[in-house]
DNA sequence: CAGTTCAGGTTATCTGATGAGTGCCGCCCG
DNA sequence: CGGGCGGCACTCATCAGATAACCTGAACTG
């Protein structure tokens, strides 16, 4: 497996360490091209020439090491990259693991917010949800297959029957989101309302606990649905927009 | 510098490495919360703590080191997972430098797209761009402020000036939608659509060239102008929707 | 056959040393 | 007196080697 690793690396050094740094081709007088930096590209020129998968595993550190001639430290910190940007996982005594396939062309926009008050901080990212949501929405409501529709009707019921039982459905809320981005065939919307939704929950449950919410975004869910499955983005629009309203109230009323 | 800092550390880690895992506080049964982890915590918390802004120096990695009592490798891992996160950059000889505040509730929304046709990814990228911006034009319809609608205008003249002038007006462009998003006084869609738009460039640039481009998308601008003037939210979305048709048309033909 | 133990592989982290930019400060020369 | 030029101090970049903690699966035991 080293060896095969090693043969298909893409990547190449730009001189050791020991080297004199005017040996250094002039090909960019960029910012700090340091090793590092180019052991990223390589990591992801090979995950992508390899055709890694989500779930596979990478090769181990000391593996790197020695394909790409360069210290552990410095692999490391490579990894550690990805890491941060959610691309790759590392669990200790096992190795470290794709997420999701990288490419060189990976858009990565991280953000950040000012949480000097935690009631702007949730309004902000809702205005953002908004518009994301709505339009995820109508993309399903348009593209979506019968297959599709099928999955969403599921998901529907099991969070409408966990409602019922257990009063409150958090996660079935949330799968029968996802089950609609899936339906834009649009791996975009689903990644970034996954992240979004996972940030927001850090500091969410508080309102999403009260079954209040449940119970009175209820309704806006089935109708949701009725418009996707009749095609009529506008319909879902207006829809989405009424949950997202519960949600503002709530947002509102929790910092009182 | 170094004691200002040491007092100041919100952090505590929990426990050396010599120190037999038995002597660790039984504060939570987490998986894998490794002191890499607690140290980009604690580094986020001592940002926000001691009101850093941008462009301050954050302390060497010795004296963090020290102040941390953690091994410098695992204070550059740290340092690397907000330089990926694009918060921090790190000029050699000189220091680490802040290049936006950061919080511990950093929204990072890292988004990977796969490549495989720059058509469709291209166009997935439209899907998400339409329901943010217009959001963001619809906010901004609601929100603005005298003095924001007196900023998108200068924009817009300049914007139109550069175009007669020179036939084409890409950054113009860029600075009047920028102008928009700001008078959301959401930070997030700025933030949002800057990076989207710059990784979009990368790519871009072909169809934007295009003097048609500016020329069949003109007049929407100064439409949508005036719906943002006018607080007509409804308008604004629509004339936001042509824009993106325009370029919509842009993306399908670049590809034959 | 189930539960336990153990070995080998892997990540996590520390330590110490060296390379290599940056910036400032004082010395020297004109 | 002013400007350059070297040198020192500081900082990041990286390497090498040594433990510690951890995971997995296979061999082993009852």
């Amino acid at each position: 497996m080293s060896d095969q690793f090693k043969s298909r690396l893409p990547i190449r050094i730009w001189g050791t360490m020991k080297a004199p740094i005017s040996d250094r081709p002039l090909i960019r007088p960029l910012p700090a091209m340091d090793r590092a930096r180019q052991v990223t590209d390589a990591l992801a020129e090979y995950v992508q020439s390899a055709q890694l998968k989500a779930g596979d595993r990478l090769p181990a550190e000391r593996e790197l090491m020695a394909a790409l001639v360069v210290g552990r430290s410095t692999i490391r910190e490579a990894i550690r990259h990805f890491q941060a940007l959610g691309v790759i996982e590392t669990r200790k005594g096992s190795g470290t693991y794709l997420l999701k396939p990288v490419s060189k062309a990976t858009i990565h926009m991280p953000l950040s917010l000012d949480t000097g008050h935690l009631r702007d901080a949730l309004l902000q990212t809702l205005e953002v949800r908004r518009g994301i949501e709505c339009e995820a929405c109508m993309v399903a409501a348009r593209k979506r297959t019968d297959k599709d529709l099928i999955l969403i009707e599921q998901n529907l019921n099991e969070m409408e029957r966990v409602h019922i039982e257990k009063g409150t459905s958090g996660p079935e809320d949330l799968a029968f989101h996802l089950a609609i981005y899936d339906a834009t065939h649009n791996p975009l919307f689903r990644q970034l309302l996954e992240q979004m939704r996972e940030t927001f929950w850090q500091f969410w449950e508080h309102p999403f606990e009260r079954e209040d919410f449940a119970r009175r975004s209820f309704p806006f869910h089935r109708t949701l649905f009725n418009a996707i499955a009749a095609r009529d983005a506008e319909a879902a629009r207006e829809e989405t927009l009424k949950i997202l309203e519960v949600v503002e109230e709530d947002i509102k009323e929790m910092s009182k």
